[in-house]
RNA sequence: GGAGAAAUGGCAGAGCGGUCUAAUGCGGCAGUCUUGAAAACUGUUGUACCGUAAGGUACCGGGGGUUCGAAUCCCUCUUUCUCCGCCA
């Protein structure tokens, strides 16, 4: 949620930016938001003059009685009937009105960095880098969901008969490998200074509204209706809101936080050989790493996040470009993302494993996120996340790139985690 | 799941219808003293909104109610503690 006195301030640069993202409407929002915030603020001083009338009132009351002055007093009861009812209407008109401002406001996305591209589609995102040797597959080499019922380490037909599609049971070294994976994201995650958290997975109505998943992609969360719950699509929900409604010390910043979650997605859609396999599931692993940032940090930490990200890609022997998402392209929250793609050579496709944002403080205006300055003065802090990374397209890539004749090679920095550098 | 008790500022803790603009202590910050520090002393110390300012309004777990007036009374929800039951 944008901060209502910044589009005041600065409506020409927030419609300038608005128009990289492709927002449409923008001034007529923009315009709307503003004229229902001058009605707030006019409802808001009527409602206190109101009240600070019947306070007087009240108090002068209060000191007849003291004094004996029984009647009088009774007297004066009578003119506050009034002012009370003045206030009951005033305070239910400007409930109503701050409802209507917020509800404006949360249809507004975030405003993107300057340096983000315009664009509508992926085909506008900017390749920023590419690295690492594509390999060349001997004949006959096959898609990971071949794969994985060749080898046994994967079965998604007994996750249907479990659960549903989308929910693969990992099995033998399918199982080994995930539990590798995280604790091998977990250990560079800590190596890089952050400190592992392990937060709930379900999370209350608050948190969903704290890093922006409510109102808007409630459809897209597994939800709990008899506890009011909703299972987390990613760990930066609960890690996030650990910061929510604390004001921290400027000295604390930055704060790193690193988490392995399972995540769950409804996203109820399209089917076919885009989502086959690995390639798009309910329910996967995910390693995320979170940081909470002073505002004029935020952009060099962005980039050494993602350098952390790359590095596991480096270290998994991927080949991987690096994104830089147009406008278009990016979340509603966003103010700069990079995704970061692997090669999947069977598929001859790239595959999305980890975006890296930066929210500047539009998560951290709803989660009450500040710290107080050397004035002491509260000032909301930047928020900033990233996959570091998410298993399934990594375990895809890393079976298809490394399958040979003779079985699936696991890369030196995994395979000590695992306890074997073959899978056959 | 059952019975009882409680929820107040960074923390501890008083207040139980009318200067609560919330006592007091600890902690934090600034100053005095000191070569420096400690101790002692003095001052200061929540958040949000409206207002150029003076000032005003709201917030004592959340929501609702009674009253001219609520931290204080009532209802409700949540959470915590004690006891019982169940349990990895």
């Amino acid at each position: 949620m944008l901060q209502l006195n910044y589009i005041r301030d600065n409506k020409e640069n927030v419609l300038k930016r608005l128009a990289i993202k492709n927002f449409k409407d923008a001034e007529a929002v923009i315009d709307s938001v503003i004229e229902k915030d001058n009605l707030r603020k006019a409802t808001q001083k009527q409602t206190d003059d109101t009240k600070a009338e019947a306070n007087v009132l009240a108090r002068q009351i209060g000191d007849l009685m003291k004094a004996g002055n029984r009647e009088e007093a009774e007297a004066m009861k009578l003119k506050t009937a009034e002012l009370k009812n003045n206030e009951k209407l005033l305070d239910e008109k400007l409930k109503v009105i701050e409802q209507e401002v917020h509800n404006l406001l949360v249809t507004v996305p975030n405003l993107p960095h300057l340096s983000v591209p315009a664009g509508n589609s992926p085909e506008e995102n900017l390749v920023m880098l590419e690295e690492g040797v594509k390999p060349k597959l001997y004949d006959g080499a096959k898609p990971h969901w071949e794969l994985t019922s060749k080898y046994d380490i994967i079965d998604f037909e007994l996750g249907v008969k479990l659960t549903g599609a989308g929910f693969p049971v990992y099995k033998g070294k399918g199982a080994r490998l995930q539990r590798a994976l995280i604790n091998f994201f977990l250990d560079k995650a800590t190596a890089s200074g952050y400190k592992e958290v392990q937060p709930p997975i379900l999370v209350n109505q608050d948190s969903g509204y704290g890093t922006g998943q409510l109102p808007d992609k409630e459809g897209q969360m597994y939800y709990v209706a008899e506890d009011n719950l909703y299972l987390i699509p990613t760990a930066e929900v609960p890690i996030t809101n650990i910061y929510r409604d604390v004001i921290l010390k400027e000295s604390d910043l930055p704060i790193l936080n690193c988490g392995y979650t399972p995540c769950f997605r409804r996203e109820a859609g399209s089917y076919g050989k885009d989502v086959r396999g690995l390639n798009r599931l309910h329910q996967f692993d995910k390693v995320e790493i979170v940081q909470i940032a002073h505002p004029q940090e935020s952009y060099e930490i962005l980039e050494q996040m993602l350098k952390h990200s790359a590095d596991l890609l480096r270290d998994l022997e991927l080949p991987f470009r690096v994104l830089k998402l147009c406008g278009g392209d990016m979340s509603f929250g966003s103010a700069m993302t990079y995704d970061l793609e692997v090669w999947s050579a069977a598929q001859q496709r790239w595959l999305e494993v980890s975006s890296v944002s930066n929210f500047e403080t539009f998560q951290t205006n709803r989660l009450k996120c500040r710290y107080k300055d050397e004035k002491g003065k509260t000032q909301l802090a930047h928020s900033l996340n990233g996959s570091a990374l998410a298993l399934p397209r990594i375990v895809a890539a890393l079976l298809e790139n490394n399958q040979t004749e003779n079985g699936i090679k696991i890369p030196k920095a995994v395979a000590a985690y695992c306890g074997f550098d073959m899978i056959n």
